[in-house]
DNA sequence: GTAGATGGTTCATATCCTCAAGCAATATGG
DNA sequence: CCATATTGCTTGAGGATATGAACCATCTAC
């Protein structure tokens, strides 16, 4: 099978004869990858329940810096339009959210936060942040190297989000 | 080398006066990990669905590196073991996993894949690591700073899942 | 032994997800 | 101007997750 991993995820726990550290494969990195998804959105599901959202919910929201047709939501959120209905219609029984017919296209629906809807999107970006704190470790030259890479692997689309 | 990528995802909507780079603050980091932790689980889900696998399918048959209880496969997944119930029975109706109860403790049932299972497994990393194959860019260097950097940021578990 | 803890399953309920219709409003071609 | 697509959103059915409570079988401690 895969015998070719020299140094796999945990290459640093076994004692390495090389002087210099051995560098990852990109079957490596993708583990990485695929195990720094997984607790992301695991911190971020868990700062979605304290506010009593799941984790679509949470999405969501942290989607909305304007307002948004429920088309580009998802678009954005890469699900079919069905099942945005069903996420705002929860998010709108709480009053997190707004539904807006567009003057200009009385056909869109545009989506806006409410107040409150605004307060808890600060705090889960809040909490996200404070949580360990480990982005803050990052001195400025790291960040940027960071930042720099994940739009390598994973470009960033062509028009910015906001 | 990284000198040449333009550092955070917004830094080309606003004009930057600064000489160097501006390096990007940790909450425009965190909204790049949010944005490269959907964009990989998109394609994740992307190559289980080729195979008629659900995303938490794929996921399960990626995580069975060796034979597994349900329970440990709760943890890893992060979600209650009755989920892994239904999950496991899917599978299992495939012929893509087994169940072999543990012969040293009879509660635990270990789930181990079946030859078809692996082989799905092969495909499905394979077409991740294949597909625009934004990793095999990355020279030695670069794949070990980012290593290090996915780290740092989201530190791997003490005891090795192996 | 018996009590308590642990591993799995089952059930009820809510949410998510996809697909196929369907309706309203807009865009297009003549 | 009108018939016809096209687009945006909703609804409904059916499967797949998720959570929590209740349950049985097994193991552990005492």
């Amino acid at each position: 099978m895969i015998e070719d991993v020299k140094h796999s995820a945990y290459a640093g726990v076994m004692p390495d004869t090389s002087e210099s550290p051995a560098s990852p494969t990109p079957a490596d990195l993708m583990d990485q990858l695929a195990r720094v998804a997984a607790a992301y959105y695991r911190r971020f599901a868990a700062a979605a329940t304290v506010h009593g959202l799941t984790l679509m919910q949470g999405k969501m929201l942290s989607l909305l810096r304007g307002p948004r047709p429920m088309r580009t939501l998802a678009d954005l959120l890469g699900c079919d339009a069905s099942n945005v209905t069903g996420i705002v219609d929860r998010l709108e029984a709480r009053d997190l959210v707004r539904r807006e017919t567009d003057p200009a296209d009385r056909r869109i629906k545009n989506v806006v936060l409410t107040e409150e809807g605004e307060r808890t999107v600060r705090l889960i970006r809040s909490e996200l942040l404070s949580d360990p704190t480990t982005l803050e470790q990052l001195d400025e030259d790291d960040r940027r190297t960071f930042g720099a890479l994940l739009d390598r692997v994973f470009p960033a689309p062509t028009a910015p989000t906001a």
